[in-house]
DNA sequence: TGTCGTTATGTCCCACAGAACATAACGAAG
DNA sequence: CTTCGTTATGTTCTGTGGGACATAACGACA
């Protein structure tokens, strides 16, 4: 088995509202990085992309996820804030488990895959 | 709370084999109907999309998962074979261990959601 | 040998997500 | 009151996934 499968889970909620593992990732290197910009560099991204992604967050849950400050020394920033952590605790908790717990799933499904030796 | 919300997974393998909702979908509808275009149509998609996804399904898998016969009386049609139901099996297990097991995370979420009221 | 519904492919076209650029606006610190 | 990096937005461009059409091939059966 050459490179473990990976699972990606989103979740559909009313509406177009959607949680998945691109807004988790940007939500946690924000909380590294302490900006969106420097998130969006560390993850090849635009910076436009990010700064919507943060929108929508913001805008689908009822507390804000991300606080952003402008102008300053810093030039500015954003902060995880503790709505935006649990969001983000319980969104891993849910890969988590399904990683745990499907890993034999997993296992099944990987074992009848053909081999493609990754060509070219 | 409007409707549930939903958890979609999918699985990305070596290379840029993936599988999800749609494949999965797609082959139970197949096993249903016995054919690739009663399938599509039941799905409301592209007889072209839904055998491509039937072609990149086959070569993915070391065994086919859906074997196909043209002309006939009834025309040709496709079924589902063991090792295509195998694979749904195990892919359908992932799903509901998710949904069972990540309940409770779930509504952690959605008690957070903004009440869009589905407006319009 | 003609019929008929399905599989099998190719071509054209378009909506749309996201990249690439381009500017403002901001505000603490020096 | 200048500087500097960040947030905040708008405009343009493009790759492409998938729809919409168009045909061919197939083969059991009447």
């Amino acid at each position: 088995m050459p490179d473990a499968p990976r699972l990606r889970l989103r979740i559909h909620f009313a509406g177009d509202a959607m949680l998945g593992p691109g807004k988790a990732d940007l939500l946690e290197t924000i909380r590294e990085t302490g900006s969106i910009s420097a998130a969006a560099r560390q993850m090849g991204m635009s910076y436009k992309r990010a700064w919507q992604l943060v929108e929508t967050l913001n805008s689908m849950f009822r507390v804000p996820l991300v606080v952003r400050t402008r102008g300053g020394a810093a030039g500015g920033g954003a902060v995880v804030t503790e709505e935006g952590l649990a969001v983000l605790a319980d969104f891993r908790a849910l890969e988590l488990v399904l990683m745990e717990r499907g890993a034999g799933a997993l296992a099944n499904l990987s074992a009848r895959l053909a081999d493609n030796a990754t060509p070219k």
